[in-house]
DNA sequence: ACGTAAGCGAGACGGTACGTCGCGTCTTACC
DNA sequence: GGTAAGACGCGACGTACCGTCTCGCTTACGT
């Protein structure tokens, strides 16, 4: 965003910036991030169109900061591997159902799956057998894994979230298990 | 798109739609499909900007009638499974690249994955067990298989294709399986 | 126009040219001259808007044709001054209260002001004194006449023809006398 | 126009849409009225062209607002009759000579006439006869008169004002008379 | 009467102007 | 200093007409 948020600022300043994320999230919801104008958020605000220009750049910053405060809630935690996240994800179902969907947007999802592959990365990675030399490329595996745990996560928000996000987690580590286990290896 | 470009028509309307087809292919590859203006597109097909209009809706229309016609190169054929959608995504790497990637369109996105979930799911139909009560849902399965295609995909597509469609046909049933396949059985 | 009409032609361009011009006409009554299109004329018609061109240059070109029919008409006469033009106006009212008022057109309502004029002249040149040097300029005297002349004729059109042709002739020779006659002499 | 140039305004507002008048004037005396365009306008006036769609609905709005304007200026005075008219006229001479001739515009021809009959109207109203039965209706009286003034007007413009507006007052108020006057009275 | 050249329908095409929309920058005045 | 209000330049959008053109079909005309 064009200026950080730092801690304490003036009340005015974080009221409006306050109303124009909350606007943001609501109206993304409503008829999806792409189709989305600077112009329907501070409407929705009841803030002025400069005034936005005054705190972001253009939608994309806005999302960016909302993206940066989620991630400073889910990153300082105990929890392994993607559970936060899911927990996360439950709380804003709606949000990432959207952002996810063809009405989303692709430098989101790009992000949101570099994310999700960093997570899966470093549960699985101690998993994952030495190279081989017939055997599946360690990032084709890497790849794959994560991918499932977006196609886990999107069955997840599509269903409206059927099942705990421990449970999910707990299938997921089985999914990984047996993409990243010994595959090729009984061929021996 | 606007009109079934039905058998064999007008030569300057074929003639028209090639050249505007081309362009948009080029320039999606350039530029990405997002920053592209039907002005971009009309000036690099040397076709007047008003002639765009008379044959496509938008740029998305566009779009659509090459979709159509990759479907029907790709769906007529004998080859099992992924195998066809491979080969052909070989072929048009690039176009792939951009329109999966930041730079691309939800939209194509979300219709890639159906697509990619629909191959699959015929393939591994048969090996996904019978539903048992505690054990992973089928559709959870689905999803994931569909977005481990996904991300092999992927994950070739970045890598510049570094083996030949039969070899990564060949991981991806092996991945397919492993997830198809008796998980959650070993807890027994 | 384009090309002649000459003499006779082939009956199909005799019959094209007659279903354009009647559409002209009622089109021009119905929804005004400057309003009007070239598909309009052909739709309405029934003729390929491409035909139209090959016989007429643009809308101008064939009220061009029209006019010239007219002036034919009524050129060739016996009848003195502007009896014959209002007599061919009464039968064409509708046409030439749409052509002369607010949706008519510039060239039109000029062209019709000079002829309006030259008929005019004719009749009241002999009337008109020996230019005096303080008197009335005889040019400004006959622009007066003539666009008397012009405002009978409106008024007549706006009234619905409230009277005979050769009535409103008849007080228009008074008027035209008056303006024409010794002014300014009363003053010797 | 779309708003009303409400007393003391934002003083860029101002300068936009005196540039554009200016423009408009300039470019109406020098092809036409019917031939501009708003771009020609914004070029002109060297605004954008989505500045101008923020003034004006179009270049009738312009139009218009220049002639209220005008209105204005020459409605609050104490001159008798069409002098003042005569004298603003003068000032303008060259656009009304164009929006009156063939490349003007008709709409504007009309206005122009009810303004002009109106002015007329007031003065030669009390010199009006009584109505008898056989005599000149009124109202064309009145019609013949204003047109009259129309006739002067134009011979004024076409010779480039060859006389001061006051002698063109003078002659036309005695024409104006010689209509009005005991016509069809002599016959008696 | 009949073959043929024309007139014609159909519609693609390049052009130009339109009026609208969204963006991001800016200035001014208020509080 | 933050904000409201809103003018402005910029540039894409999709639409509407224009006038030109090519391509076959059909139809009235000339021999």
């Amino acid at each position: 965003m064009t200026q950080k948020p730092e801690a304490s600022e003036d009340l005015r300043v974080r009221r409006t910036r306050k109303l124009l994320q909350q606007a943001f999230i609501e109206l993304t919801v409503e008829k999806g991030f792409a189709a989305l104008t600077v112009r329907d958020i501070t409407e929705r605000a009841m803030v002025n169109r400069s005034t936005f220009y005054r705190h972001y750049l253009d939608k994309y910053d806005l999302l960016e900061e909302y993206l940066n405060e989620i991630y400073e809630l889910t990153a300082s935690q105990d929890a392994p591997g993607p559970l936060n996240l899911l927990k996360h994800i439950q709380q804003r179902a709606d949000f990432y159902r959207v952002m996810l969907g063809p009405k989303g947007d692709p430098f989101f999802a790009q992000r949101f799956r570099q994310n999700t592959e960093k997570r899966f990365r470093s549960v699985s990675a101690q998993a994952l057998p030495e190279p081989e030399t017939d055997a599946l490329p360690v990032d084709l595996r890497l790849s794959c894994i994560a991918y499932a745990g977006l196609g886990a996560t999107a069955w997840w928000l599509e269903q409206e979230q059927p099942c705990s996000p421990e449970q999910l987690t707990d299938w997921l580590s089985q999914i990984s298990s047996a993409i990243a286990g010994p595959l090729h290896k009984p061929k021996r």
